[in-house]
DNA sequence: GGGGAAATACTTGCATACAAGCATCCATGT
DNA sequence: ACATGGATGCTTGTATGCAAGTATTTCCCC
């Protein structure tokens, strides 16, 4: 029935727990549409494919069940969420609290040092835009922000963050491929590390609330785009 | 060794999965500092006192890490978490982030209904006091927190909060013990409550980040009554 | 008596076997 | 033809068995 094209034997690899592997390949599989919203899973279809057991398997699910990224009902099945209006909104409060916090935080806390890091990292999401690179585009845009709620003094910021805003990762990751908004993404992002540079809260926080919310104004587009991916309103 | 006196047989009910009810009994436990940081835990002990087999509680366990309240260390053992200055200061900067956003909205959306709701709410407080009634001051004192959080219409954030903030539970449920600070609890909820009826976001997260903070000043005393929580710094 | 090495008793991580429940499909009876 | 009941194959939840590794303990030798 649900043929499962995309995955993904995993290597394991010594040092990083099995069930931590499938939990990051599950992750991305998901995050990048590679397993569809709404797709059913089965724990014994992916301990086969990723050639390990069905336990890690079932914790690494466990883990994205409490990401909402997958739903399990008992004695039925496992499933791909779609992606719905009220987790969006609900990742994207929960992104703007903590990341706006945090760049309050950097704005106070930053050097020299680290305005520099900021800064090349901008430099590469130029010329990775300039190449259409969507992979190093992503990878940056994630690293400049990441690099943002570190400066906090609270890394844990970061992962909460990122396991909070599983949905809202999705729709940035189909966001990033539309072309028209990187332009703007840039300029948004610049405006950020000026304000950081400043050492201006307010302006920080400003920026970066108006650039998360941009991500979110791509939603409508997306959702045209992808009528199936989501959860009927 | 670690002879286990607290725990816990756990009569499995329907309805509720037994991994759920022990997530919710170690949990507990753990934050009414039953099991006292820095003790080992053991899945098979854990497992035969709790009537159950190793896999709901390695999943229970699973779930407690990811709230950093125990530590597992591979092939040595899984050991409840000390309190670190690190640890709670995380839980704090999130909870903050989080709950103060929250009350910004809450002050925006509040209806006469919902005010009502948490005067009474402060008028049972009023009584738990009066009464010396431990219990039924940490049970209200959640629920006005709680109730302030789900009136942002995001009640995700205050499960968010809850799991971030495990540490700080420990804190704070340490904290109401200690009856000097019971008397300025309840102004300080007061403060949050009249802002919120008077629609001011402003007034609402400043009340709110006061109260939140007063908590935190506690744990001096608390490290100093309980060294044997804490991590060494 | 003291020191070292091997055996032992634990730990968690992973794999597998068993139990319970739901859905579907097919056969059978009306 | 249609409805109904049962067998079958799936699902997740739980229990148990096996493997690998570490700390301790004990025994033997010096």
């Amino acid at each position: 029935m649900s043929t499962a094209p995309y995955i993904v034997p995993i290597r394991r690899r010594a040092g990083a727990s099995t069930r931590m592997q499938v939990y990051v390949a599950l992750s991305e599989a998901i995050v990048r549409s590679e397993l569809e919203p709404g797709r059913q899973l089965s724990e014994n279809e992916l301990a086969s494919q990723l050639g390990v057991s069905r336990t890690p398997v079932r914790e690494a699910l466990a883990r994205l069940r409490e990401d909402r990224l997958v739903e399990v009902v008992p004695q039925i099945g496992t499933f791909v969420s779609r992606i719905s209006d009220e987790a969006v909104g609900d990742a994207q409060f929960i992104r703007e609290a903590l990341e706006c916090a945090a760049v309050r935080r950097a704005a106070e806390l930053a050097t020299e040092d680290d305005v520099r890091i900021l800064e090349e990292n901008l430099e590469a999401q130029q010329r990775a835009v300039d190449a259409v690179d969507d992979e190093a585009i992503n990878a940056l845009d994630n690293a400049f922000h990441q690099t943002l709620c570190e400066l906090s003094r609270h890394p844990m910021v970061w992962a909460i963050s990122q396991r909070a805003k599983g949905h809202l990762n999705r729709v940035r990751r189909l966001s990033l491929l539309r072309p028209e908004y990187l332009g703007g993404m840039l300029d948004e992002h610049r405006s950020i590390l000026t304000a950081v540079e400043r050492h201006d809260p307010d302006a920080a926080e400003l920026a970066l609330r108006y650039h998360l919310r941009m991500v979110l104004s791509e939603l409508p587009a997306i959702r045209a785009t992808h009528p199936d991916y989501f959860e009927e309103a």
